[in-house]
DNA sequence: ATTGTTCTACGAATATCTTCGTAAACAAAT
DNA sequence: ATTTGTTTACGAAGATATTCGTAGAACAAT
């Protein structure tokens, strides 16, 4: 049995911030989201209480002010995120995602031969 | 703007029998999802009733029994659903998103060429 | 010490989702 | 006509998500 992470869109721009700034105070985090949409402080804090208490984030409480820091890795999220969506939106077929998203999001030629090495080498090991 | 289609679950799971199936009863998308996971008649119908108040689905309501149909179509809400993680999960690279979805979901060599097939033509194109 | 700032904790209001019980409408069978 | 079964409509309860106000603790500056 897979832990099962379903963190909603809300838990997922913090989960977004701390992946990419790494530790954060609650105020850190908060002025990120600031500037994307209007939210109040303490909506910012009172989430990423709720975060801890899911066990979403950890937080070192030593000093006055808390930092929080992601339990959950980036790479780990998108596996499991990607794995439900492939089953409850593309029935389960892996290429059919793939090729919408190559499909819509134009991609640079590139990003285009990054997939295609990333081909050959999946083939290579199958072998 | 795009218009915004963000099915629940629960509506999701409805939504992919209407696509499978085509029209349908409440009764007849009920049965299938029975199969699935427990769940009682009128929760079926209460949902397909809001999902028919929010757009999602439309009806016949000339007989009794009312035959309902989705409006969005499978293409355009994978489309929708995609593009949003890709943005909020995969910070916005497409080609990111493509190689964590064939790490993990180990596909068979079919799929795989599929894909390179897939890949060539929108080189072409690109041309 | 007093004042002002920043932070956490708490609780509550609101919204949305999910679930299902009950009642009424309707139809079919007896 | 009465019973039985199916369907819709309505409403309400429970769960979860989102928002923020207020109070008190901690701290800094004066």
């Amino acid at each position: 049995m897979t832990k099962h992470i379903k963190p909603t869109d809300s838990e997922l721009e913090i989960l977004t911030v701390l992946w990419e700034k790494g530790a954060c105070t609650v105020r850190e985090v908060h002025e990120v989201l600031e500037q994307t949409k209007e939210v109040g402080y303490t909506t910012t804090l009172k989430l990423m209480q709720i975060m801890h208490d899911k066990g979403l984030l950890t937080r070192d409480a030593s000093s006055k002010t808390h930092v929080y820091t992601a339990v959950v890795s980036q790479q780990k999220t998108q596996e499991q995120l990607l794995n439900k969506m492939i089953d409850t939106v593309f029935g389960g077929s892996a290429s059919q995602l793939v090729m919408q998203a190559l499909g819509n999001h134009s991609s640079s030629k590139e990003e285009l031969d990054q997939i295609r090495n990333y081909l050959n080498n999946i083939e290579q090991q199958n072998k």
